[in-house]
RNA sequence: GGGCCGGUAGUUCAGCUUGGCAUGAACGCCUGACUUGCACUCAGGAGGUCGGGGGUUCAAAUCCCCCCCGGUCCA
């Protein structure tokens, strides 16, 4: 789709002359100054342009980083915009994305939705933001993508009944900072039209380009997605992203974007692999058309290298011999900036969600590092980001320890997997060679990649190892993205169960008066009844707590004209709480008297305050990384999961059981309180947002005393001490990055203790000694019991010996085969090994024994001389078997066979004699 | 959240397709021989609830179901 010419028709491009065009390459509407452009001028995988600021800056003079962001923040501050400081880069507070992508995402959904305010209006920031998709472009595209980069916006929040500014004065500011603060001329300045969704917001968008490089997007964000349709915001958003990286390399005119971010921290990994510089006339004519390359898992790499080399003129291995190392740098400059800033916010490496996106980041960049020989100096240059931004990010520098800490574990577990893999690899190698296969099949290499995490690359170097080639098909990322493709997709309803009428139902009502954070100790109340609908009840105002933040609803009853009825769920739709009740039902207006089960809440109380401590307490055992990755409180136990990339020892358990307890004797007050959203967050920072996402304008905070801040919604204990006790009961480890800590509260944990000790008490009873030996007296005893094991092989051995001599006496003879066949009760693994003494003392014998106990079973054994004659263990035990009412089958010297039928024994044996003697004979 | 791979001796793994003796393999360990001693070499030996629980079957490491644990790819 596409907007009409209205949209983007603003009075300024009138102003300054500026005439719409069709791009006849791309297809695209741009503006320009300059009656003669032909094409768009945005240096694309299209080919609509080259850079043409590649040693020749358009701007007055050149930025670094820092004065480049400065420049853009004191120019809006100066046009009464208020500067406001970066948010986090891990979006914590949504749970629609991973990483803070963008400005604006500090301000969805809350700002853009009307919920709140804005912290300041019009406002202007330099935003971090990381971005994946792009993740295989950077490096290649010399500076054009990064993973981590700084994002200018400059936004104002359009109200119906008051208006700050829209589109012409965005455009104007944009290039008044453009022409009048940095120097670009006018008509080198094209802006291109096009249309922005993003976040279940849309609207179109005006894109900015400068001598082939877009710089920035100027987004009206004035449309929500519904169901694919776009439906009118009431608050229209004026959305900006300028990218300060790209206008510091413009200003620079160097021959690629990462000299001007990085500057000397770029030589210093050139130096430390040794290696030489690039011929800077070459670098400058690839840089130039390098907007060419466009990387993505179905495009191949060495495409993006040929569309390149043509252009310079150059054989495709050639260049790509030549500066793949230079590009491996860029990237490895890029990829650790990105790691620092990630794990500076505590993000754990780990199998899932945004922990494995840093994993990928953590492990590529090892390969990187491995392909220049430097692999063992990550943790340096690890230390030169850190130095290089924490003059303006001071958080880099007071997470130093953990961000190592957590790369040390994380390199550990890669080299496992690598460790792991050489093996796989060999296996494969092995398996490929028995079937004389010329390679490793494709299927394979793909497994290899999917199940084991071993890129073909690596495969490649391991199998070269053991001499074998491999041949990697260009598209292999694409061929392993496939497989994923026909994954079904499951969508999860998100109505509350037992509520899914609530438009037609309840949503006409008002919120329902919440007396449980009036005062979380009233047990008893009166309400009147606004809605009954089948055995659903709304209240004016209730004390049951309904499900929500990990905290099951309350139980209780609801009394009225002389009826008592079990309330058996609590559920909150909206603001409107609903009680799921058992009996008779109150009409509506009917006055009622509700009462909850104390026992229950007071439980879920100390075990919520409790959850608090305990994740206070891991914070301070463990580290700054620990964050609550979900919690499910109980009335006997809780469970508390935890970002943490370690299993927990039992001396880290115990020392957060002894924390947690302190924090409960210290008796610290509980405190609770209202605040709105943006004063909550500057007072206490994102730490609140532990529970996950919190909604709405003003949020509940939960304040342990100086223990722990949490946005919370449950209910809590007055003070600490009412808690009482804490234990701690196991651990597990439900992903990898995630622990799960199980625990009890009150005098749940009392009887938890005292369950224990139950246990322990009848273990020792069990073994008849006092609890104190338990350990010494359980390892003699299986001591014992495996001498015994032993003992009864020897002797079964030896009773085996002793029975073959027995049973070969009264071996029959039947044309020169010795057949012994005996029904007895016993094991059957002992007839197996009377028998292997049999055929091993007569060659001639062939047996046939059969055990019965509540079945029969029946073992053959053909000695060598007999299977000469062609005498076959199977034939018999299934003949055999067929008179036991079952099968058989084995080897042609060994067969067993059995069946239900005990009493058939004695004939089984005539037809083995039997089928023997016409095998024999006949 | 979804997919894939795996769990057998102290360790790394075979065996599983096609149910039938775990005489399993290598390394490590113990004992002995050789040696001044060590290492090497040779000979012998110990070491297994086949991750757990159900089911099918005369019979399950092997087939089916559930669970636990580890790895990995993708969102």
């Amino acid at each position: 789709m596409r907007f009409p010419e209205e949209e983007y028709h603003l009075p300024f491009f009138d102003d300054y002359g500026y005439h719409r065009k069709l791009c006849p390459k791309c297809g695209e509407y741009f503006w320009t100054q300059n009656p003669d452009q032909e094409f768009c001028g945005e240096s694309s995988r299209k080919g609509c342009a080259e850079y043409t600021f590649i040693g020749n800056p358009p701007t007055r003079k050149p930025y670094s980083l820092e004065e480049m962001r400065e420049a853009f923040l004191s120019f809006f501050e100066e046009r009464s915009h208020t500067r406001i400081k970066p948010y986090p880069i891990v979006a914590r507070w949504r749970d629609d994305l991973y990483f803070t992508n963008a400005s604006i995402i500090d301000f969805q959904p809350y700002v853009t939705e009307g919920m709140i305010p804005p912290p300041a209006n019009p406002l202007v920031i330099s935003q971090p933001c990381v971005r994946f998709p792009d993740i295989d472009s950077v490096g290649p595209t010399f500076g054009r993508h990064l993973t981590v980069f700084e994002m200018g916006g400059h936004h104002a929040f359009n109200y119906p009944e008051k208006e700050v500014y829209w589109k012409d004065e965005t455009v104007r500011y944009h290039h008044e900072f453009l022409t009048e603060t940095l120097g670009v001329n006018s008509e080198e300045v094209i802006y291109k039209e096009g249309i922005w969704s993003g976040g279940g917001n849309a609207g179109p968008d005006v894109e900015s380009i400068v001598h082939g490089l877009e710089v920035a997007t100027l987004v009206f964000m004035k449309y929500k997605v519904v169901n694919g349709e776009f439906v009118e915001l009431p608050i229209r958003t004026v959305d900006t992203g300028y990218g300060i990286e790209r206008f510091t390399w413009l200003s620079q005119g160097s021959v690629n974007g990462f000299e001007p971010v990085y500057g000397d921290l770029l030589n210093k990994i050139m130096n430390m692999a040794g290696l030489e510089p690039v011929d800077e006339s070459l670098l400058k004519e690839v840089s130039k058309v390098s907007g060419l390359i466009e990387i993505s898992k179905t495009s191949s790499r060495m495409e993006n290298w040929r569309k390149v080399s043509k252009k310079v003129d150059m054989d495709p291995e050639e260049l790509y011999l030549l500066l793949k190392p230079v590009v491996n740098i860029f990237t490895v400059a890029d990829h650790t900036k990105c790691l620092t800033f990630l794990l500076a916010e505590g993000v754990v490496p780990s199998n899932v969600r945004e922990g494995y996106l840093t994993r990928l980041l953590i492990r590529r960049t090892y390969r990187l590092l491995r392909g220049l020989s430097i692999e063992n100096r990550l943790t340096d240059i690890i230390d030169m980001q850190i130095e290089r931004w924490s003059k303006d990010f001071p958080h880099l520098k007071d997470m130093r320890d953990e961000i190592l800490a957590l790369l040390s574990v994380e390199r550990k577990k890669y080299e496992q997997t690598l460790q792991r893999g050489r093996g796989l690899v060999k296996r494969a190698i092995r398996e490929q060679k028995k079937e004389r296969a010329a390679e490793i099949p494709l299927e394979k290499l793909v497994e290899l990649y999917d199940s084991h995490g071993l890129t073909p690359e690596i495969v490649r170097e391991m199998a070269e190892a053991e001499g074998v080639e491999v041949s990697v098909p260009e598209n292999f990322y694409g061929f392993v993205a496939e497989r994923h493709v026909a994954e079904p997709q499951t969508v999860k309803p998100v109505s509350i169960e037992g509520v899914e009428d609530f438009e037609e139902t309840f949503s006409d009502l008002p919120d329902t008066r919440r007396l449980y954070y009036e005062d979380a100790y009233i047990k008893k109340f009166e309400a009147k009844v606004l809605r009954a609908s089948g055995n659903r009840i709304v209240l004016d105002r209730t004390v049951f707590y309904p499900e929500g933040g990990g905290q099951p609803a309350d139980h209780g009853y609801l009394e009225f004209n002389g009826n008592r009825s079990r309330v058996v769920d609590v559920q909150k739709a909206g603001g409107v709480i609903i009680h799921f009740i058992e009996g008779a039902v109150p009409k509506e207006g009917v006055k009622v008297t509700g009462t909850i089960n104390w026992e229950r809440r007071v439980s879920l109380m100390r075990n919520h305050t409790a959850t608090h401590l305990v994740m206070g307490a891991a914070r301070r055992v463990l580290g700054e990384h620990v964050w609550q990755a979900g919690a499910q409180k109980g009335v006997n136990r809780t469970r508390l999961d935890i970002t943490h990339p370690e299993r927990l020892t039992s001396e880290e358990i115990n020392e957060i059981e002894s924390l947690a307890n302190q924090a409960v004797m210290r008796n610290l007050p509980v405190e609770t309180f209202w605040l709105p959203r943006e004063e909550a967050e500057k007072r206490y920072g994102f730490r609140l947002y532990q529970g996950g996402v919190v909604p709405g304008r003003e949020i509940r905070v939960v304040k342990t005393g100086d223990w722990e801040v949490e946005a919370c919604g449950g209910t809590h204990c007055k003070s600490t001490g009412e808690v009482g006790f804490i234990k701690i009961i196991r651990t597990e480890r439900i992903q990898d990055g995630v622990e799960r800590l199980i625990f009890s509260a009150g005098s749940s944990a009392v009887k938890t203790a005292q369950e224990i000790e139950r246990r322990l008490s009848k273990v020792a009873e069990l073994v008849g000694v006092q609890t104190e030996k338990v350990e010494n007296t359980l390892g003699r005893i299986l001591t014992e019991w495996r001498e015994l094991r032993r003992e009864k092989e020897r002797l079964t051995d030896a009773l085996a010996s002793f029975m073959a001599e027995q049973y070969l006496e009264t071996a029959e003879e039947i044309s020169g085969v010795k057949l012994i066949s005996k029904i007895v009760k016993a094991d059957p693994d002992l007839l197996i090994k009377i028998s292997n003494e049999l055929v091993e003392k007569e060659k001639r014998a062939v047996t046939v024994l059969i055990s019965i106990d509540t079945s029969a079973r029946v073992v053959v054994m053909v000695g060598e001389a007999a299977r000469k004659l062609s005498v076959d263990a199977r034939e018999i035990a299934r003949a055999a078997a067929s008179e036991l009412g079952g099968g058989g089958s084995g080897k042609p010297e060994f067969a067993q066979g059995g069946g239900t039928r005990v009493e058939g024994a004695s004939k089984a044996v005539e037809k083995a004699k039997e089928l023997l003697r016409r095998k024999v004979e006949g």
